[in-house]
DNA sequence: GTGCATCTTTGCATACCATGCAACTTATGT
DNA sequence: ACATAAGTTGCATGGTATGCAAAGATGCAC
């Protein structure tokens, strides 16, 4: 059997696939590692021997160390940007983000243990949490972009804002539910938070 | 003259204050350094020599070397603790919130000079406005925790979201205003986002 | 299927980041 | 002035990250 058709990923040659692999391999492998050992304590070398590449590799396929820990997909950015500009017209833009964010992430979370081990190595290790909004950053940039086409408020203010509070509302959704696992389903905490932010962050009843 | 009272630190002993001035001037070197050559091309053993110390003792003072770009002042958590505190009762959470963090950024506005320089540095790397996060996640942590203890929902998911949008409210306030600095001052900015967020993000007018 | 062009992997050299430790220098309290 | 505590420094060490050139796959045309 030959484990092809990885996520949308009938990319046609065989470099592709092979490169889809390898890149999947080696942030698995930094997920499980940091999962057992603790993400300080995982070196780049234990990495790549756990992916049978060697290190020099490693750096051909993530910048840093940690980006190792913290990069899910690596074309999400482009689905989200698509799902954004496709959304009805008259939805409001917190919603539009709240729709695209929750498909991705329902996609993501059909690897059930991967995901319930990078909240885990997630929430250990803040740093990594908030590396986490650095790495997505070019996601961020690229939601903002979108959004702003789709309102035609290019450079304005406004669609940064959106995209960067949409992170954050990942970043503590994934934090607080991975420390909660047994009281909530994730996408019930994803969606209670933006309902928070459509609210404008009201104080709670007392 | 003796440059005594910087901030708040007429700390009485002599090591305090010899602390204190080592520490600021390794940050201002580096801010310095950075927005002169790019904070990427700065080294531990420039910033080091421009501050008149050894590199090891530039790691005395900062974990990293980013750290060094992005901790504008150690107490600040402090100091926003108590102003989470003592804020009148019935106030909206959000605007005590506002109201905490535009006092300290009025304080750190002080220094024109230097905040600006801060302000391009960090709009020049992304990546350090993302660790800027970071630096702050332990004041942001101290942060949900006066707001818990103000609104007695220790551990819950509100404060955490809360602090976090927060500090999500000044990076992009930063990002935005070092782009556009002519158009309007820094704290006219962080307004106009807070009023965003407190209208829940509403689309707006075509 | 042979052979050339292209892309990937790899090892090596190099530079920087970060930490522990021990020796040394400088404040502080009495 | 003295003993103690605190801060600084150099050295050794190990991990992170990049450029470069050689070797190994893959894709493509013929």
């Amino acid at each position: 059997m030959q484990l092809m058709s990885e996520r949308g990923a009938a990319g046609g040659g065989l470099r592709e696939r092979k490169k889809r692999a390898t890149r999947a391999a080696l942030a698995e492998a930094a997920v499980r590692l940091a999962a057992e050992h603790g993400a300080e304590k995982v070196t780049v070398e234990a990495i790549s021997a756990a992916a049978g590449v060697s290190v020099r590799t490693f750096f051909n396929y993530f910048e840093t160390r940690d980006d190792a820990f913290v990069v899910i997909d690596a074309d999400a950015g482009a689905r989200m940007r698509a799902a954004v500009l496709d959304a009805p017209p008259g939805l409001p833009p917190l919603e539009v983000l709240r729709g695209a964010l929750a498909a991705e992430i329902a996609e993501a979370e059909q690897q059930h243990e991967l995901w319930r081990l990078h909240a885990e190595v997630l929430h250990a290790s803040p740093h990594l949490l908030a590396r986490g909004v650095g790495a997505h950053m070019a996601a961020e940039a690229e939601l903002a972009e979108a959004i702003a086409e789709r309102l035609g408020d290019t450079g304005g203010l406004y669609p940064r804002l959106l995209a960067a509070v949409a992170g954050t509302a990942v970043r503590i959704s994934m934090d607080h539910w991975s420390a909660h696992q047994e009281e909530a389903a994730f996408l019930d905490v994803f969606h209670e938070v933006f309902s928070l932010l459509a609210a404008g962050l009201p104080a709670p009843p007392a």
